[in-house]
DNA sequence: AAAAAAC
């Protein structure tokens, strides 16, 4: 049951317990086993393991049994942490009161870094999803400020409303990759804080950046969970006034992404805001589910040499839930997984009115790309409106969106709506796939190979959250097998063939008789009212990970372009400019339609294709469907046409006949004032408006 | 051109 306990530099510990301020302070509180005389034997490895997170009373004393000579039983009860004095009554309350918190028995990562963190520890604490690692660092990180001599939760003002505090009195700081999760993470801790006067706060970009700071400066904070980006936007204005000279504790919460390429910058600058950690005192705790072995090293560079280093999950073990089917789908092209998607719900939804006993349908649909979970929730809600949907069983499902390209008031109603929902697809870029935590989601659909191992395992840990059941679905087209293997490693997945639509040649015409052909006919309507635009932003922002997923360059044009005109049913591709299909090593003979990027421009996104100018268009490309097409060989056809180089010449792609036939467009790349672009479009921008 | 994250 037990998970690993691996202290590091045992030796250097034992040397330096005294002098740590941090550790002094509690030391007539810790049980007596916890007394620092007891290290020695805490450095013996532990390797009981299971699956299911909470303690049992039977495995409970088998631990009692294993370290009885050394220690007391550890504690499993969050109502046992008031016996020594351990964590403040007031947060035990609120806790397991049945009409607060509502909890009982400890998770076994709560059991396990509690007393380290209280110590004043450096810790990395590994454990499985949805087994509790919020309240794992909340409940101790709170006690450690109230414990701490020069904190004031004292009131002041009429009838005592206001915390004696101040903007500068932070004590603990948590950094989340996201948003939403620092939101959840907050209102996690006003519950556990309820009524000790400590004052949680958040800082996260999107909202307005004044009434935040005004809320600190008025409020005064003694936790402050923030995004990266806001937190150094505030933490480096003196103006603000919000500093942390205090800071006692710095929780990287999913730690392994804070520290990937994309944020470890950030992160470090944060750090760098923060008082010396020679000078104060300052204990570091690091929490996720995934430690890739890559970043173990950024974690010893962070934590201080004597970190302790908690695993519940076996060096040999996945990470993902044993609980949890996971089903892998292969898909006849890119656009069969829109119609999988819709026959699976409507399958659990069938069952479920043949009065099998099963949960309302709650799914988290992942794409790779934004535009793609644009087009997608679109279609569905497209189908949502018809009259069909609303007159069947699953009329109750919402259709729900979420990515970073959408507002952040957007953003925060559909993670509340999707929260509160009883059924419902989210379709969901990875802003939600690490930590957030929707009640009762029974699936999580992943369509098209993830980028790494770790977002597969944090996407699928949306289910089967605090020993729920869950299951997890893979689509992929069968050209991304070899990345699939290479990228995701050894994973529980099994071949599953339940999908017929997912096999479907969608090139032909469906009638309504076969339930195959009806799923078909509702997403074709569905998608028949999407904007062209979202449709070729789509195609554009699956260009990159499909080339990259695919076997070849060739394969993933071939089958985004399907996609294209027999799924979306456009009848023109989107153009490559000869820049981009430089960047992607791409050349015409992979299928794409080369062209100067001007008409895209020009038409505003490109939404109605066709008929214009004769240009890159085969004579039977326009809507005729079939199967054998995906813009093959035409990029031949045209280069012939435009009497230019062929093959692997991609120098032959400026084109300067062309340009001028249309009007002596000029260039993005001569023009000065597109010199200087926007660091990032938005779905508000012109240049990615839908 | 591919998640996320500050104005």
């Amino acid at each position: 049951m037990l998970g690993t306990v691996r202290r590091f530099g045992v030796s250097q510990a034992l040397r330096a317990t005294a002098p740590r301020s941090v550790s002094a302070r509690f030391a007539t509180q810790l049980p007596k086993w916890q007394a620092p005389s007891a290290l020695s034997s805490l450095a013996a490895t532990r390797s009981l393991h299971s699956s299911f997170p909470r303690l049992s009373a039977a495995t409970a004393e088998a631990i009692v049994e294993e370290t009885e000579s050394t220690k007391p039983a550890m504690i499993t009860e969050f109502s046992d942490l008031a016996s020594d004095n351990l964590i403040h009554n007031t947060i035990i309350k609120n806790i397991i009161q049945p009409d607060r918190m509502n909890l009982k028995t400890m998770t076994e990562v709560q059991s396990l870094t509690l007393h380290e963190i209280v110590k004043g520890d450096d810790i990395l604490a590994q454990a499985k999803t949805g087994t509790g690692k919020t309240l794992a660092f909340l409940v101790p990180t709170l006690q450690n400020i109230l414990n701490d001599p020069t904190v004031d939760v004292s009131k002041v003002g009429r009838r005592s409303a206001r915390p004696r505090t101040g903007p500068s009195e932070i004590r603990a700081l948590i950094i989340s990759p996201t948003r939403e999760l620092a939101e959840q993470i907050a209102v996690e801790a006003r519950k556990v804080a309820f009524g000790t006067g400590l004052v949680v706060q958040t800082a996260v970009g999107g909202t307005q950046k004044r009434a935040g700071l005004a809320k600190i400066q008025q409020e005064g904070c003694h936790l402050l969970i923030g995004t990266p980006g806001r937190l150094k936007d505030i933490l480096s204005d003196p103006w603000t006034g919000v500093s942390a000279p205090k800071l006692n504790t710095l929780i990287l919460d999913e730690a392994d992404r804070l520290l990937d390429q994309g944020f470890a910058p950030d992160v470090e600058e944060i750090q760098g805001m923060l008082p010396d950690p020679t000078k104060v005192d300052r204990q570091t705790l690091m929490f996720s589910a995934t430690v890739p072995r890559e970043v173990m090293q950024m974690v010893r560079q962070t934590l201080k040499p004597n970190f302790t280093h908690v695993n519940t999950v076996r060096e040999d073990e996945v990470p993902t839930h044993v609980r949890v089917p996971q089903k892998l789908i292969y898909t006849r092209g890119l656009e069969n997984n829109l119609p999988a998607l819709l026959e699976l719900a409507q399958n659990w939804q069938a069952r479920r009115d043949n009065g099998e006993e099963l949960r309302p349908f709650k799914a988290i649909a992942y794409f790779n790309s934004t535009a793609e979970t644009k087009v997608s929730a679109d279609a569905f809600n497209a189908i949502a409106r018809s009259s069909e949907f609303r007159q069947s069983s699953m009329r109750n499902m919402r259709m729900l969106e979420i990515n970073s390209r959408l507002s952040q008031a957007l953003r925060t109603r559909s993670a509340d709506n999707f929260r509160k929902a009883r059924e419902g697809i989210l379709f969901s870029s990875d802003v939600t796939a690490r930590g957030m935590d929707f009640p009762d989601v029974t699936h999580v659909i992943q369509v098209g190979v993830p980028r790494d191992r770790e977002t597969y395992i944090h996407r699928l840990g949306r289910t089967a959250r605090a020993g729920k059941e869950g299951e997890g679905w893979l689509f992929m087209h069968p050209a991304e097998q070899d990345v699939y293997r290479k990228r995701l490693g050894r994973l529980p997945l099994k071949v599953d063939t339940v999908l017929e639509s997912a096999n479907a040649d969608l090139s032909q015409t469906f009638s309504n008789d076969t339930p195959v052909g009806k799923i078909v006919n509702q997403i074709n309507e569905g998608l028949a009212q999407c904007d062209g635009a979202t449709k070729v932003k789509s195609y554009m922002g699956q260009l990159g990970t499909a080339t990259g997923n695919f076997n070849s360059k060739r394969e993933a044009i071939q089958a985004l372009n399907q996609m294209f005109t027999v799924g979306y049913n456009m009848p023109t591709l989107p153009e490559l400019s000869p820049r981009l299909m430089q960047q992607m090593g791409l050349n015409r003979l992979d299928g794409v339609s080369a062209g100067d990027g001007s008409r895209q421009r020009r038409d505003g996104g490109f939404s109605r294709g066709g008929d214009r100018g004769g240009f890159s268009r085969g004579g039977d490309r326009g809507f005729s469907r079939g199967g054998d097409r995906g813009g093959f060989s035409r990029g031949g056809d045209r280069g012939e046409r435009g009497g230019f180089s062929r093959g692997g010449d991609r120098d032959g792609f400026s084109r300067g006949g062309d340009r001028g036939e249309r009007g002596g467009f000029s260039r993005g790349g001569d023009r000065g004032d597109r010199s200087s672009r926007p660091p990032r479009r938005s779905f508000d921008d012109d240049s990615f408006r839908f």
